[in-house]
RNA sequence: CGAGUUGGCCAGGCAAUCGCCGCUUUUAUUAUUUGUAAUUUAUUAUAAAUAUCUAAAAGGGGAGGAAAGUCCGGGCUCCAUAGGGUAAGGUGCCAGAUAACGUCUGGGGGGUGUGAACCCAUAGCUAGUGCAGCAGAGAGAAGACCGCCUAAGCGUGUUUACACGACGGUAAGGGUGAAAGGGUGCGGUAAGAGCGCACCGCGCAACUGGUAACAGUUUGUGGCAAGGUAAACCUCACUUGGAGCAAAAUCAAAUAGGGUUCCACUAGGCGUGACCCGCGCCGGAACCGGGUAGAUUGCUUGAGCCUUAGAGCGAUUUAAGGCCUAGAUGAAUGAUUGUCCACGACAGAACCCGGCUUACCGGCCAACUCACUUU
């Protein structure tokens, strides 16, 4: 199992076109102060992630790019642990505050949303 | 050693594990071509070569001095373009460097600093037009507020004399102002005044030095001023076509319309009309062309970097040798742990260069200046 922790070019959204079939059939959006996560179910082999962080919200490109590279560090973790489970294509909008947080907050907070976001799935089925 | 000036360099290091994006090599897979063998004579097997995709392994590389602001200049691409003029914009001491510049270097002039050095949008207001608060009598061929001077003629005191006054003269003094139309001294005068003279300053011309800007213990000449502002219009000189890599090129599903060839063949459908005739509209296939989504190229070997030597005060340039040093595309260069110290600022390539400007924790090197101490 060498290929545990990839994070390759299938596991992002890459067109305009994918980002706008997540918006336009979201199942779940969840937000709290720093973000928001936009989640629509998918029949693909894997998780899907993509990114959206306005240069209004977040003003210097070192800022957006550690905040991008944060996130995607924390789902490429994320894949592994959940192989068997329902896919998502998943879209994350930065707020402001976002630069604010340090690395394990990032953490903490995305962690936080996920816990959210699995409970309202189970909900509706 | 302290304070400082200028120029150059660096931008946390090391190790482990995991991850991302190119490149190179190898292997596997797939396709094509060729050869050989077998037979079902167009298939199978096998070998070699080439190519692409995917996968794996190994090796090696992977943000900056500002990558930023997008303020200038150039390359590159497309569009426009006979030539000339006008408009509009830009630049503005001189000489040089450069692909080019609003950049850089050297020099002149002015200013700041004890100094090393630094700063200057530094052409023309004796072509024209305009502008200048308050104060002040007057602010640009100026001006009589106070002051100074005067009494020939005039007025008043009746008259000569004398006194006072109006007219008049005066820019030396006071006062106002950022600025009051050369300065000092002597002569001169009613008082004064470049009114005259000397010296200083200034303008013009000559001469000398310098490529030039410009300079001068030089000579002559002019009594000597219509001052400031041209990041005010303007004048003069030089200069500028437009748009930008989402440029542009190639491949190319789809869709609208088009062309050529072949097929079908006057049959059928629809409209007009009560109906017929008539008139109008409507075929199928292949190829070409077109170009949207998408893909590829453009995309990193370049006015490149390093070293040495020569030319030059220098910017820079010439020669020789060496090097290849990110190329992503919803956009890679990251995460965790350990460890060391100075405890890590500003900040992320997006076609590429040359500058400028702005942001910034600090560290190192060289040259120079000032002060102090010591010899």
């Amino acid at each position: 199992m060498k290929k545990r922790y990839e994070y390759a070019r299938t596991s992002r959204l890459l067109t305009p076109g994918d980002f706008r079939s997540v918006f336009d059939q979201v199942d779940a959006k969840i937000s709290c102060s720093e973000i928001t996560l936009l989640a629509k179910k998918s029949e693909l082999e894997t998780n899907r992630i993509g990114f959206i962080i306005a240069k209004k919200q977040i003003k210097t490109a070192v800022a957006r790019n550690r905040v991008k590279r944060h996130f995607r560090e924390y789902f490429r973790k994320f894949n592994v642990h959940a192989q068997n489970e329902q896919k998502f294509d998943f879209v994350v909008l930065a707020r402001k505050s976002c630069q604010d947080l340090d690395n394990p907050k990032l953490d903490e907070t995305i962690q936080s949303l996920l816990k959210r976001l699995k409970k309202r799935i189970d909900k509706t089925v």
